[in-house]
RNA sequence: GGGCGCGUAGCUCAGCGGGAGAGCACUGCCUUCACACGGCAGGGGUCGCUGGUUCGAUCCCAGCCGCGCCCACCA
């Protein structure tokens, strides 16, 4: 025990308290679920081993907890560590809070808790014996059996009115994991895999994970259903730079650096932050219902996908394909490390040209040299000229006296000089630029380096600027320039800066020794594969993207001067020997070097993207032959932002070319960046993010507020995001449901754009999630009272069940057509209208007719039924991939009395399109008939008669198939229109009424007082101007010979029918206007 | 400097050689027994501009205007 005498400080207090509060709350949630798990013993909730995790802390501080004793002695520790380690336990006790409390809270919300069983089948009235159904053995909510999947239902088992996405979602997916749906299942025929883009490992669910992950999903589950093997090979990057910067700087806090730590305490610090918030974002894909395998869950630092990186560092540089050399790289002076081209981000931004005299060495006058970098003066080693210019061809081969330094340099001709710039006199600098680099190659010049690794001025600088930050010693410089009137002019220009894309720190261009891939010998079969189709991209545009970055390659500096990463397998011994392998053992092994000769290993580790292209196969077992790597490589696409094809895109496929022989995946899909509603990038500093799971689960104004403006780099801008978001979303934002949030994302993934996110579009999507979800309501209420009925024994179809099914097979046909093309938005556009335009808003006022009419065919009746049912079970299963949580919850329901089997939707089948079922008699039946309820409608709505009011309607006119029509389907009409009596009338004795057309019929409604005769007659004209407009057009088109003669025969009889049509329609509208009589 | 993409209804976007569409927003009527997160009906667009190709152009071609992105070493 801590000695009680020795006075804690406030801080320490503060600790102790929070700790013992914690304890106190995990027991509390236990006594909970011992009492939860005597109504509901399922129900897990997982108490995390808080003994194990607090061991790792400050021993004296574990020991003055109630109860506990200490394990051992505390060891004497380090004032620093303990400082970090203090604040690690106050993380591990927010993140303890954090889980249980969302645990409790899922759990509660899932039904897995009831806080008061007793209280709640006393309000569950028995169901009558009339209502006894299948169902209805079990009565209650099924809390204690998740396995037996319940749909979530009023305590009388009918579902509730409005859609609740919160109370069902997580309960599905967990379902969903310990039944194992989403593993492979390998005894398919076929398979059919995805590589997951793996996020950052600390990192969080952002809005573009959100977007893609859905469109990976809808394709997996797609498959999965169409009866592949579909893995969907999911894990996590070790983000190298990313995340050892993020525990640096957790570490300044506190003071400590991580050179103060070391490299094994600091990785030991970064596995910790790694292990406290790696699961966070693969917590959150869950919850986008993202069906990926688990169990095959990687990490790119895990032990075989180490061993894939070492394997192919080894294979690379045995081939000469990868080397260590000295050469320019870019340099990032704040994180110590080189970095790759792509990892530099040059941006415009306003500086000056100076303008400096540099004296001829003979004494007689100077040139004048312009740079926008002063500072690197100190390292020119020559002055290059064109060769042609004449104004300094007479100089070529002179020295200039350099400026604030003793030394002589020569003047020299280079193509690379464009005379027309400036003076036509350049500074050669070829140990800080790039094109001086290489000038200096030309011409055999000398490196010197005056920049230490801080870019500060080094030891090859004169004494004065020794030490001094680069732009400190810029300044002195332009000074003593000044001073000795060599600074002949100033101008403003505006430059092109690189900065390093993570740290912001403006790089500089460094000679160090560095390790690299040798690009072009591995990009020309990457490009032979595009080109020959083996990978193809959508859209394909990008294809020239990438052929334009692959052409003009240059080699890929892979060495990084950090630690969190894998370390090269390279070991050097005194005399500057490099030695390569799989370990240092085999290293001495193969060389034959004696015990006794010492030998280190580079201290360097890869750029994280070496290991990211392996992805493809080493996460699948390589270097191992396995199953899994010999069935699902290569991949079927890969889905991606265009931003990250030169980083891992190119080099998946060079790698996976030069490793496994194939192309790591033939289908690239590229898609846009999700901005903000006006079209802004998403980022932090801008305060316009958006967490898909606050669109999911909504999120109060002031939380918005405070997660928006909390943790800014310049929190200046705290009080204008803060206003923004208030004036954007004056209520906060409510919850919509993943669903709605992923059917969102899949309309808005057209191709070749970027998608701005507006609220508009999820709040509709919304709505569509609870007309399903009623519509589902409507069906089983209809069915479920007749489920034996409906599943069993003949039936037969009426106009509108033959017309439906004809319609659902289209849809199938245009879901599965956006789906293989990756045209997610069309996938869902063609669901949304069958589901809501033709679906709710006709077939089941359809069916209405039919089911409320006492006297109808029971044959029939059960075909209505049976049709209910079985359209609204296929449109679901259509749907699942896009909303797995809604459509899973309504089939548990709709299933069993459609006639289908099954533990849960996921492992359906997909709805295949049948031709034969089209019934294009039907759809054209009903499209006439649809006509004649519109017309008749309108009328109504125009002339404000009454919704309820029944009218009589006369008819005349009309072709023999028309009439038939109309003698057949009168029923639905009169429902449908709400016609009190239908009579046949001759041409000639209608009487004045308002004109409804449908083809060749004319509907009328007598006036008797309900119609206005001056507003139809207005209705009237309105209309006949508008076909008479339309009678012009094509008749014109019509008149000119060039269109008959030219226009395929398709074409004109299309255009003809269409005049005839409007001519009939024209007759039939003004012999009922001149009926009216003149206004 | 090179390359790519985008300008269609108030907003967000489909359509891309032969009748201008959807969602949201808007207007009117309706709390009809699945749903007001709803129903029924309606208003709203010289499809950026100018030429060209074509019997016919929002759609194809060229140029221009505006917007965005990517790549690139002009000191």
């Amino acid at each position: 025990m801590a000695d009680p005498s020795i006075p804690a400080s406030a801080d320490e207090q503060r600790k102790r308290q929070a700790l013992s509060e914690t304890i106190d709350e995990l027991d509390e949630l236990l006594s909970k679920r011992e009492a939860a798990s005597r109504h509901a013993p399922p129900t897990e909730i997982e108490i995390p081993v808080l003994d194990d995790r607090l061991a790792d802390f400050d021993p004296a501080l574990f020991s003055a907890l109630p109860g506990r004793t200490p394990s051992a002695e505390p060891a004497p520790l380090d004032d620093k560590i303990k400082h970090i380690l203090s604040q690690e336990l106050q993380l591990v006790i927010d993140g303890l809070r954090a889980s249980v409390a969302t645990q409790i809270h899922e759990a509660l919300r899932s039904g897995g808790m009831p806080s008061a069983p007793s209280e709640r089948a006393n309000d569950i009235p028995m169901p009558s014996d009339s209502d006894q159904t299948a169902n209805d053995q079990q009565p209650e909510p099924r809390i204690d059996a998740p396995a037996e999947s319940p749909a979530v239902a009023t305590p009388d088992g009918t579902l509730a009115k409005t859609y609740d996405p919160s109370g069902i979602e997580q309960k599905w997916y967990r379902f969903w994991e310990e039944q194992g749906y989403f593993a492979p299942d390998a005894s398919r025929d076929t398979s059919y895999a995805i590589m997951l883009p793996p996020p950052n490992v600390t990192g969080s669910l952002h809005m573009g994970h959100g977007f893609q992950h859905t469109l990976m999903d809808a394709l997996i589950r797609y498959h999965r259903m169409s009866g592949a093997a579909a893995l969907w090979q999911c894990g996590t990057d070790h983000a190298g730079i990313a995340t050892q910067m993020v525990v640096e700087r957790n570490l300044a806090v506190t003071g400590v650096g991580r050179l103060d730590l070391g490299r094994e305490r600091f990785l030991a610090e970064v596995w910790k932050w790694k292990e406290q918030s790696g699961g966070r974002i693969t917590q959150q894909l869950r919850r986008m219902g993202s069906s990926m395998d688990w169990s095959r869950e990687r990490f790119t630092l895990d032990a075989g996908l180490s061993r894939a990186v070492t394997e192919v560092f080894v294979l690379l540089y045995k081939e000469g394909l990868i080397y260590r050399g000295q050469r320019l790289v870019n340099w990032d002076p704040v994180l110590h490390t080189a970095l790759s081209d792509l990892e530099v981000v040059a941006e415009e931004e306003q500086g000056k040209l100076w303008h400096i005299r540099y004296p001829l060495a003979t004494g007689g006058g100077y040139v004048v040299v312009a740079t926008t970098r002063p500072e690197t003066m100190l390292g020119d080693t020559a002055v290059a000229v064109h060769p042609d210019d004449e104004r300094y061809r007479h100089l070529v081969g002179q020295c200039i006296r350099l400026p604030l330094t003793d030394r002589l340099i020569p003047i020299i001709a280079d193509d690379y000089v464009d005379p027309a710039f400036g003076s036509g006199c350049v500074k050669i600098t070829p140990a800080h630029d790039f094109n001086d680099y290489e000038v200096g190659k030309r011409h055999d010049l000398p490196l010197i380096n005056i920049f230490t690794i801080d870019a500060s001025l080094n030891e090859q600088a004169p004494e004065p600027y020794r030490g001094l930050d680069r732009y400190e010693a810029r300044r002195r410089i332009v000074a003593d320039l000044a001073a000795n009137d060599l600074l002949a002019r100033v101008d403003d220009h505006k430059l092109q800066v690189p900065r390093g894309d993570r740290s912001q720190a403006v790089v500089e261009p460094l000679l160090t020794d560095q390790w690299f891939v040798k690009a072009k010998p591995l990009a020309e079969p990457a490009i032979a594969a595009v080109e020959q189709g083996r990978v193809r991209f959508v859209p394909d545009n990008w294809s020239k993207t990438y052929y334009e970055w692959m052409r003009n390659i240059e080699d890929w500096c892979i060495s990084r001067q950090l630690w969190w990463g894998h370390r090269i397998p390279a070991w050097y011994d005194d005399r500057g020997n490099v030695y390569v392998g799989r370990d240092e053992a085999e290293v001495r092994r193969q060389h034959g070097l004696p015990a006794e000769l010492a030998l280190r290993q580079d201290e360097d580790v890869l750029d994280t993207w070496f290991s990211s292209a392996l992805w493809p196969f080493s996460t699948l077992g390589w270097p191992e032959q396995t199953p899994e790597l010999a069935r699902y490589y290569p991949t079927d696409v890969l889905v991606t932002a265009f931003d990250i094809i030169f980083f891992w895109v190119a080099r998946m496929i060079m790698l996976g070319l030069k490793v496994m022989g194939d192309v790591p995946f033939r289908e690239v899909y590229i898609h846009g960046l999700v901005r903000d509603a006006d079209g802004n990038k998403m980022s932090k500093s801008k305060g316009n993010i958006l967490d898909p799971l606050d669109l999911v689960d909504g999120i109060e104004l002031d939380a918005l507020v405070d997660k928006r403006t909390t943790g800014l780099m310049r929190p200046e801008d705290a009080p204008r995001i803060a206003q923004a978001t208030r004036k954007q979303f004056p209520q906060g934002i409510p919850g919509h449901g993943t669903d709605a949030l992923r059917f969102t994302f899949a309309s808005l993934a057209t191709q070749g754009r970027d998608v701005r996110f507006d609220l508009g579009r999820i709040e509709g999507y919304r709505n569509f999630c609870n007309k399903l979800w009623n519509a589902a309501r409507f069906v089983l209420l209809m069915t479920e009272p007749h489920a034996a009925d409906s599943r069993a024994g003949d039936s037969a179809l009426g106009l509108p069940e033959r017309w439906i099914r004809g319609r659902m097979q289209q849809t199938i046909a245009a879901v599965r057509d956006g789906l293989d093309h990756y045209r997610f938005d069309l996938a869902v556009q063609a669901i949304y209208e069958f589901v809501w335009d033709e679906f709710c808003d006709w077939y089941l006022e359809l069916a209405k007719v039919d089911l409320n009419d006492p006297e109808r065919d029971p044959l029939l009746q059960r075909g209505t039924r049976r049709t209910l049912a079985d359209t609204l079970e296929t449109a679901l299963r259509l749907l699942h991939p896009f909303m797995p949580f809604i459509t899973e919850e309504l089939w548990q329901r709709i299933a069993p009395i459609a006639g289908r089997d099954g533990a849960s939707i996921m492992t359906q089948p997909y709805p295949q399109p049948i031709r034969a079922r089209q019934d294009a008699a039907a759809q054209a039946t009903f499209a006439w008939l649809k006509e004649a309820v519109l017309g008749l409608r309108r009328i109504r709505a125009e002339m404000n008669i009454e919704p309820r009011k029944r009218l009589p309607v006369l008819y005349h006119g009309g072709d023999e198939r028309e009439c038939k029509w109309l003698a057949a389907q009168q029923r639905y009409l009169c429902a449908l229109a709400r016609i009190e009596s239908l009579a046949a009338i001759e041409p000639g004795a209608a009487p004045e009424a308002a004109t409804a057309l449908a083809g060749g019929m004319t509907f009328l409604i007598p006036l008797a007082n309900v119609i206005d005769p001056a507003a139809e007659r207005l209705r009237l004209d309105k209309e006949i101007d508008c076909l008479s407009k339309e009678r012009e057009r094509i008749g014109g088109k019509l008149a000119r010979p060039e269109f008959i003669s030219k226009a395929p025969a398709p074409v004109v009889a299309k255009e003809r029918q269409r005049l005839a049509e409007v001519e009939q329609a024209l007759n039939q509208l003004s012999g009922q206007r001149e009926r009216l009589g003149r206004l």
